[in-house]
RNA sequence: GACCCCGUAGCUCAGCUGGAUAGAGCACCAGAUUCCUAAUCUGGGGGCCAUGGGUUCGAAUCCCGUCGGGGUCGCCA
C-alpha cells in the first residue's frame, strides 16, 4: 500500500472525469503530475501539482483547473480536506483512519511492505569486478557494498535483478601476477632468496610484491615440485601460472565477498568469452553494421606517453553514439584490446535478454563511461540502457589520522582490515552514508562510536530500543497477544499524540521511498530516510520522559498500550526493512 | 587542451529528478534524568545554494560562460 500512489490514481481519474464532462481537452499527459508529501507537513498530508502541470496543455490557469480537480477530489470519503495553495497547489488532507490502515498493513505485510510491482521487469548489476590480481581493498569494499545494495534495492523495488561479476582475467594484468608468481615459487622451492625476489621488485621486473602471493606459490609448488623451474618458454609457463594464480584469486575475492555478504549471481570470465569467439563475434557484428575501421588516432593531449608513434589500428566509430573519439578495438600488435573484450561482454549482456543495464565502477573509470554506452547504443540499435555509477575514493582514518596500508597487501588497506576492525554490518552501513559520486571518509573511531553523530549506531539504537519496550511489555502484560496479528487488531485510532502521528505518516512514505531511490539507483537515500525516521522515534521516546502520559506502555491501559506497541513495531519493521535492503542485522540491544 | 564528477551554515553532508519560508549532525549557547537504555531528547543563533547570464508561472536542481577542487586522457585493465 502507497498512499501516495493512491493518491495520483484519484488524481488522474479526477482529471479524466473532467475530461469526459469537456471541462478539460483530451490527451492530457499525466506523466509528470505527482502526489507527493507536502515539504512543510502543515500544509497538509499530500500536495499534487496536477493543476499547475496541466495549466499550459489546457491552455487555463492554474487555480482554475485546481477549483475544478478539488470539487472532483472532495467527494472522495478519504479526502476531508482540499484547498489550492500557493502558484496553485492542491493540498489533501486525509482522514486519520488512513495512517491507521496503513500501520495495520505494515504489521500485516511484515518485512514486505515496501515492496514494488513491477515483476518480471529485468535488471543486471554489474559490480566489483575487480582484477583477480590480489586481495580487495577498501575501494573493492565500496563499489561492492553499493552495488549488492542497490541491487537488493531493485528487487524490493520489484526489478528481476541479476547481479553480476565480470572477471578480466585474459589481459596483461593478470600475466603479471603470473610473473610475480614465478619468483615467489622459486623461492618456495629453494633456488632465489627473498633478497632475489626484493631485488627483482625494485628493478620493475616483476610488479606485485605482496606477501599474499607467498601461500599461492606454497600451494604451486605443493602440487607440481620444482616442475616449473626449468621451463623458460613463455607460452608455456605464463598461461599455467595465470590459470593457477586466477582460480586462487578469485576464490580470495569470494571470500572477501563473502564475509561482507556480498554474493553474485553470475561470473563472466574475460577469458572465456576469448575463448568461445563471443569478441570475434560481437565485433563480427560491428563490422557488419560498419562501425569499425582501421585508422590512426590522434595523438593525445595533455601528457604524452614517451613512446608513442601514430600506428593504425582497428577502430570503433564511438563518436556516431556520442563519444569523442573513435576508440580501438586492436592494440598494434592485433591482440583485441580490453574494450573489445567489454564489448563482448556487454553484447553477451544483451543476447542474455537484458536491456537494463547499471555498472558501478570507480571513479577512475569514469572516462572509459562514454564508450561503454556508445557500444551498448551499437549494438541494441540504441535500445540498451546503461547507467554507471562511480563511486569515489575511500579515505581510510582512525581518530582523523590516516590509516596507510595493510600489513598483509603491503600498499593498500584491504576489505579484510576493515571488516576485522569494525565488522561487516557497519561496513555496508557507512559505505551507504554518501552518494557513491561523493568522497567518503571511513573513520575507525567515529563509525564504532555510540553517538548520534554515528548513524550506525543512532539507527541500531532506535531498533533496539523498540525490542527493549516488547520485552517490558511481555512482562508487564502477561498472556496479552503482543504478535504483530495480535497487535493489528488493536484500536489504533488510540494513537492521537502529533509527533505518533508524524510516525505514521514516516511508515507511510517508505514505499515511495523505495521506489524513488531504485529508480534513481541512489541506495544512499534509505540511509538518510532511516536516520530521520530514528530521530522521530527517540524524540517520541523522550517525550515520554517528559510526559509520564506518553510512554509507550501504560500499566493501567492495556488498549492503549496495544496501540503504541503497534506503532512501535510499525517502526521496527520498517527500519529492520531499510537494514535489509543494505544487507545489515538489525540489534535486539546494545549492552 | 578535452572530457567526467564536485562546489549548499564555521566543519561534515542531505535536498525525494523544476515547486511553497533551503534542511540535518558536529561545534557554540540555554535546558531536560525519582521514567520502557540520558548511548537520548527540547529550544536558540548561524545561508548572495562558488560566480555571471539564460530557459519559465517557478531554479540549489535544467542550459551556456567564468572561477576553484578531484579524476581521466592511443596499443593499461
Amino acid at each position: 500500500m502507497n498512499i501516495f500512489a493512491t493518491v495520483k490514481t484519484r488524481v488522474d481519474a479526477a482529471v479524466a472525469a473532467l475530461v469526459a464532462e469537456g471541462k478539460l481537452p483530451a490527451g492530457l499527459d499525466l506523466e509528470r503530475v505527482a502526489a507527493e508529501p507536502p515539504r512543510d507537513p502543515l500544509h497538509g498530508d499530500v500536495t499534487t501539482n496536477a493543476a499547475m502541470i496541466l495549466a499550459k496543455p489546457a491552455g487555463q490557469a492554474p487555480k482554475a483547473i485546481a477549483e475544478l480537480l478539488i470539487a472532483k477530489l472532495k467527494t472522495d470519503p478519504t479526502v476531508t480536506e482540499a484547498n489550492v495553495a500557493g502558484p496553485g497547489f492542491i493540498n489533501l488532507r486525509l482522514v486519520p483512519s488512513t495512517w491507521f490502515d496503513v500501520l495495520r498493513d505494515v504489521l500485516q505485510t511484515g518485512p514486505s511492505y515496501g515492496d514494488g510491482a513491477r515483476r518480471g521487469e529485468k535488471i543486471n548489476v554489474e559490480y566489483v569486478s575487480a582484477n583477480p590480481t590480489g586481495p580487495m581493498h577498501v575501494g573493492h569494499a565500496r563499489g561492492a557494498v553499493v552495488g549488492d545494495a542497490l541491487a537488493r534495492l531493485l528487487a524490493k523495488a520489484g526489478f528481476d535483478v541479476t547481479k553480476e561479476y565480470y572477471i578480466n582475467d585474459a589481459g596483461g594484468q593478470v600475466d603479471n601476477v603470473a610473473r610475480a608468481l614465478r619468483m615467489r615459487y622459486l623461492q618456495a622451492i629453494g633456488r632465489i632468496t627473498e633478497a632475489d625476489f626484493q631485488a627483482a621488485l625494485e628493478r620493475k621486473e616483476i610488479q606485485y610484491g605482496g606477501d599474499y602471493l607467498v601461500p599461492v606459490a606454497e600451494a604451486l609448488a605443493k602440487r607440481d615440485g620444482d616442475k616449473w623451474a626449468g621451463v623458460n618458454d613463455d607460452a608455456v609457463w605464463i598461461p599455467a601460472l595465470r590459470e593457477f594464480t586466477v582460480a586462487w584469486m578469485m576464490n580470495l575475492v569470494k571470500e572477501d565477498l563473502a564475509a561482507l555478504g556480498v554474493q553474485h549471481d553470475v561470473f563472466t570470465s574475460e577469458k572465456k568469452l576469448v575463448d568461445d569467439g563471443k569478441v570475434d563475434g560481437a565485433l563480427k557484428f560491428l563490422a557488419d553494421a560498419d562501425l569499425t575501421y582501421t585508422g590512426v588516432l590522434e595523438p593525445p593531449k595533455g601528457k604524452m606517453p614517451d613512446d608513442w608513434e601514430p600506428r593504425p589500428q582497428l577502430l570503433f566509430k564511438a563518436t556516431q553514439f556520442g563519444d569523442e573519439v573513435d576508440r580501438p578495438v586492436k592494440k598494434s600488435s592485433g591482440a583485441w584490446t580490453y574494450f573489445a573484450g567489454d564489448i563482448a561482454y556487454h553484447k553477451d549482456k544483451v543476447d542474455r535478454g537484458f536491456v537494463n543495464l547499471v555498472n558501478v565502477w570507480g571513479a577512475d573509470h569514469g572516462g572509459y563511461v562514454k564508450r561503454v554506452q556508445a557500444a551498448l547504443k551499437a549494438l541494441t540499435d540504441g535500445k540498451g540502457k546503461l547507467d554507471v555509477q562511480l563511486c569515489q575514493m575511500v579515505r581510510v582514518l582512525n581518530n582523523g589520522e590516516p590509516v596507510k596500508m595493510s600489513k598483509r597487501a603491503g600498499t593498500f588497506v584491504t576489505m579484510r582490515d576493515l571488516i576485522d576492525e569494525v565488522g561487516k554490518d557497519v561496513v555496508r552501513f557507512i559505505m551507504l552514508t554518501r552518494k557513491n559520486d561523493a568522497p567518503l571518509d571511513f573513520d575507525y573511531a567515529k563509525v564504532t562510536e555510540r553517538s548520534r553523530e554515528n548513524p550506525v549506531f543512532y539507527v541500531q539504537y532506535a531498533h533496539a530500543r523498540g525490542r527493549s519496550v516488547f520485552r517490558h511489555a511481555a512482562e508487564m502484560f502477561p498472556g496479552v497477544d503482543l504478535s504483530d496479528k495480535g497487535l493489528a487488531a488493536a484500536d489504533l485510532s488510540l494513537l492521537a499524540d502529533s509527533d505518533e502521528l508524524q510516525l505514521l505518516k514516516m511508515l507511510a512514505a517508505w514505499p515511495r521511498m523505495v521506489e524513488g531511490a531504485a529508480l534513481a539507483h541512489e541506495p544512499h537515500r534509505v540511509a538518510f530516510y532511516m536516520y530521520d525516521l530514528a530521530a522521530q522515534f527517540h524524540g517520541l521516546w523522550n517525550k515520554g520522559n517528559e510526559a509520564a502520559s506518553l510512554r509507550f506502555l501504560q500499566a493501567d491501559n492495556t488498549s492503549l498500550s496495544l496501540a503504541r506497541l503497534a506503532l512501535v513495531r510499525g517502526v521496527g519493521v520498517v527500519i529492520a526493512s531499510g537494514l535489509a535492503v543494505f544487507g545489515v542485522e538489525p540489534v535486539e540491544e546494545m549492552r
